[in-house]
RNA sequence: UGCCCCGUGGUGUAACGGUAGCACGACUGACUCUGGAUCAGUUAGUUAUGGUUCGAAUCCAUACGGGGCAACCA
């Protein structure tokens, strides 16, 4: 993994441009204004370790964090978990790793909620002791029958009313492994009645007989996540509870909680999560592309896992860029995956040296050029940066050109290569087309041309000039590479909001991965490094793989260039 | 059918009772040894209907539309 520049104050979000606030910022500067919890702003991430972190997750990191750092407050790391059946520490270390990529620093501050269950008992025992809570030792259907639906309020269970000594002696039992799993769970005695589902007697604690991936089997009863989330942040000292729109029901719980038990009061404030056109970003769809080997794993660089993306090709300073730039708001909105492409695009372009790549290489034979003899052209490593310098590039008689800068017999506004036509090659010469090779197919398996030795360098000194400049890699110092190109992992643009039930996968784009193994490149890349990036002119941005070996190395198309020739084909054909 | 939340150009957002702005896209044009980048310009919006007000995207009401809630999940 590469080193990732941490995000200072005002390039948290990549951009240093004066933004207006969005209403958390609005909020937190009131509070800080107000004089509220003594002028200390301190958020959390709190992920349940249960799978990889995917761009949903990379917004409220971003949004956690860099409030932190824009008011001077802290963030943490906690890792809600909860339930032992589904958590894992793979997952831990790969968020750690996610979290750190992404350029943010929990310092000291990493937390679990199992660090904090004895608290959370202790808070019970007082629940109870308050008459708030009671063992239901009723199963799980009965308890759901009771709880009403969405227009008729539930029932009070039997055992509501059970003496708190009794519940105590039970409560303490529990805990102690007496029981079954199942066997019966600890409910706070709150309003059977209540419009608001999550009031009408949440379940506290149940009965796991399972070995938990931080505390072993210390424990045999599990609280919930309402009865947690809470209280942990409470404990942290957590001033602003982040969180996305879902819990906003679970808000007047939360506070029935703090309110019982008399703690430290965060605000929760809920915002919208983030939808990605063309993707989705629903942990356990992603799992189940991974289980069924629709991908190659969780890191496939077609996956929204930020493990993914990072493969892909982007960087930790795009993805900031790209959660300020989407903003945070209460509405459901759909954000167009073009912006995550731009974002990277803004960073690659300063940041990425260029380097000639032919992808679908169609071999160019220059006839007057003498044959055995080798030219170094001088060519710009980055045009955006000078500090880049320059390199010097092999070209010699046999030159690979991409095969869609030749058309026999090409339309108006073509400014490549055709029979008769003069088209520069970059930085080395002009050249013209004199023919070509056909195979029985009518395929152009080769194209004749002739350069000018006057152009060498790239200007005629007649001032003639040629309308395009196309790529080009020496044939005998061409590197041999794999280059994978993908595309958009679902054919549907709102693929996060397929209805439950329906089959998601038919929506799968079966042509995501399109594979190229072999494809002509400039000789310097061969001593490249896994990760390295790099623009293919003309072609896009493109990054090392860790497939790479020493023989061949593998390379992804993180993202085309802007490409006004397509546009404007695409426009043709409709 | 109940409760909660949300509706601003194509998209994402701002304006907090006083000129509807910004960004991305799209479209023009300039420039260019990347049909890239850059620069200049254009386009286009307050879901609807009432009300309050000198004045409403903003406050109120109703309607319409979208989202969430009935796991011993988080």
């Amino acid at each position: 993994m590469e080193p990732a520049d941490r995000p200072s104050e005002d390039s948290a979000g990549g951009s240093g441009e004066a933004r207006s606030l969005n209403f958390i910022e609005q909020i937190v500067e009131r509070d800080l204004a107000a004089g509220k919890n003594g002028g200390r702003v301190h958020t959390r991430f709190p992920p349940e370790p249960n799978g990889y972190l995917h761009l949903g997750h990379a917004k409220s990191i971003c949004l956690n964090f860099g409030l932190a750092l824009k008011y001077g407050g802290k963030c943490n790391l906690r890792f809600d978990d909860t339930n032992p059946t589904k958590e894992d520490v793979e997952y831990v270390d790969s968020i750690k790793e996610d979290v750190r990529w992404l350029g943010f620093d929990w310092e000291d501050r990493l937390f679990y909620a199992s660090d904090f269950f004895e608290n959370l008992y202790q808070f019970a025992e007082k629940l109870i002791q308050d008459g708030k809570a009671y063992i239901d030792e009723q199963n799980l259907e009965q308890i759901r029958q009771q709880r009403g639906n969405l227009t008729e309020p539930g029932k009070n269970s039997p055992h509501r009313d059970r003496p708190k000594e009794e519940t105590l002696d039970l409560f303490r039992r529990m805990r102690a492994g007496e029981f079954p799993d199942g066997k019966m769970v600890l409910r706070a005695k709150v309003d059977m009645a209540s419009p608001n589902m999550n009031m009408r007697d949440p379940i506290l604690y149940r009965i796991r007989h399972a070995t938990h991936h931080r505390t072993g089997d210390a424990w045999c009863i599990y609280p919930m996540y309402d009865w947690t989330h809470g209280q942990n942040d409470s404990l942290e000292g957590i001033t602003h509870s982040i969180c996305t729109l879902e819990f906003e029901n679970h808000r007047p719980l939360y506070d029935w909680f703090i309110d019982q038990l008399d703690i430290h009061h965060p605000q929760q404030i809920e915002f919208a999560r983030l939808n990605l056109s063309y993707t989705m970003m629903s942990k356990r769809k992603l799992l189940e592309l991974v289980e069924q080997k629709m991908v190659s794993g969780w890191d496939d660089p077609r996956m929204p896992t930020i493990c993914g993306i990072r493969r892909r090709g982007y960087t930790p300073e795009s993805l900031r860029a790209f959660c300020e730039r989407i903003g945070v708001a209460k509405f459901n909105s759909l954000v167009d995956m073009e912006w995550l492409e731009q974002a990277i695009r803004e960073d690659l372009n300063k940041r990425a040296p260029r380097v000639m790549g032919v992808l679908k290489p169609l071999k160019v034979i220059i006839e007057n050029y003498p044959e055995g003899q080798v030219d170094q052209l001088e060519a710009i490593n980055n045009p955006e940066d000078e500090s880049f310098g320059t390199r010097q590039v092999p070209f010699s008689r046999e030159i690979y050109i991409e095969a869609s800068d030749f058309m026999l017999d090409p339309p108006k506004k073509y400014f490549r290569l055709a029979p008769g036509r003069e088209v520069r090659l970059r930085y080395a010469y002009f050249i013209k087309c004199t023919g070509y090779e056909q195979n029985a197919a009518g395929e152009i398996t080769a194209v004749k041309a002739e350069y000018d030795p006057a152009t060498r360098g790239g200007n005629a000194p007649d001032g003639r000039k040629v309308q395009g400049t196309i790529h080009w890699v020496s044939a005998q110092h061409a590197l041999d590479v794999e280059v994978r190109l993908y595309d958009r992992l679902f054919m549907l643009e709102n693929a996060g909001d397929i209805p439950e039930g329906e089959d998601w996968k038919k929506y799968i784009n079966p042509n995501s991965l399109e594979v190229l193994p072999a494809c002509k490149v400039e000789p310097v890349l061969a001593t490249s490094a896994v990760g390295a990036k790099y623009q293919f002119e003309r072609n896009g941005y493109f990054c090392i793989d860790r497939d790479s070996t020493a023989e061949k190395l593998v390379i992804n198309r993180t993202v085309t260039l802007k490409d006004t020739w397509a546009k404007v084909q695409s426009k043709g054909d409709k």
